[in-house]
DNA sequence: TACGCATGATTGAACGTTCTGTCAAGTATT
DNA sequence: AATACTTGACAGAACGTTCAATCATGCGTA
């Protein structure tokens, strides 16, 4: 059976699946066993240690979380106009992929409770991507395409702008409810900020 | 003894700070009633008649979650200069209160679990203050203070400005660590947004 | 004042269930 | 025959919850 190849694969992706509908603690070694397909739960034994270093290994396993920045460098010296809108809809893009929005809720539930998962997010992700784009704002206030300001709030700014939407697909629908579609958002969203930054004449 | 008043309210508090910090699942009555100074976990029983209820009790004490803003009617006509640090202020205000920390957390933790919390949190946060605040934008455009845009884009865009400075000290402590205060970054944020959607002359 | 008693509050022990993790025995594949 | 994998049964602990028994307190009655 084709299935049957990759019994490991399969523990995995069910357990992934278990720990972000439930959480760590509400997943159960039966539960996931039974949504992965075994007749024992006994078998998830033979894989993993546990049930912790299943969790792990399912946080290993999906963490890329590729960052939605494909090429840093090559970035810093194109104009906002065109950098920022490309950022901002990459970031939907991943925002809207079921993989990602899973395994979000997976860490912001779990990272409430393990300040170490909060850390490495944080760490990570945050303060990853506020940094290249602080460095970022900061390259484009040097060359004059952007008023001169803290780019460090300019940063967290411009990715919060978004947030709102996001949660709106991941956590809140009913933030949907007035129709307001991601890429009109991001056309006013960047629109204000570039503005708000324009170099005065 | 002056403590023993309230036995009812012994167990809320220390339900509240069990819940926060381990989740519902992970929280045990046992643990709850330890926290609570009591000699045997059957008492909580006595005032609550289950976990469930006991928990949704603890949400119900600490709802209220004081809407940001106090007195919305007043405030439509005020410029958004005045008004818009006020409301970062006091979102700020809020984040930094301890007992609102620990809501938050709990709220933000569990709702990735309960749909029905989410939505409850979705509508009773989110879509108010996301509603006033385009209301007040609306009303500024029309009064010609801001230029004409898309209102449920700003609303979004304004509240998701102040996020990660916000997420800087519920979550991620990491974000902290470039220095940024609140006052400093509501003052760069608010100048974006009021330069981004200031009228055309 | 003294006594019997009702009532709310509290306790330790126990129950049934569920959980994680173990084990010996099995099957398939090489 | 040896190895890799799979299974049902099971041990031990922890869980939420129940229960009978006890305590403290105040009240009515003699």
């Amino acid at each position: 059976m084709a299935e049957e190849l990759d019994r490991r694969g399969q523990i995995l992706d069910a357990a992934f699946e278990e720990f972000s509908m439930k959480g760590f603690k509400g997943a159960t070694i039966k539960s996931i066993a039974g949504a992965a397909g075994l007749q024992s739960p006994a078998l998830i034994y033979w894989y993993f240690p546990d049930k912790e270093a299943l969790f792990n290994a399912v946080l290993t396993t999906h963490a890329p979380l590729r960052g939605a920045i494909e090429d840093p460098a090559s970035m810093m010296d194109r104009p906002p106009e065109e950098v920022l809108p490309e950022i901002a809809r990459a970031y939907f893009a991943t925002v809207n992929n079921p993989v990602s929005q899973r395994m979000m809720k997976l860490l912001v539930g779990e990272a409430m409770r393990r300040p170490g998962l909060a850390d490495m997010l944080g760490k990570a992700t945050a303060v990853r991507v506020l940094g290249f784009l602080k460095e970022y704002l900061s390259r484009q206030v040097e060359l004059g395409r952007l008023r001169p300001h803290d780019t460090r709030s300019g940063a967290r700014a411009f990715v919060g702008m978004l947030i709102p939407q996001a949660m709106g697909t991941i956590l809140f629908p009913a933030l949907r409810e007035d129709g307001l579609t991601d890429e009109a958002h991001v056309e006013t969203a960047v629109g204000i900020f570039l503005e708000g930054l324009r170099p005065k004449v």
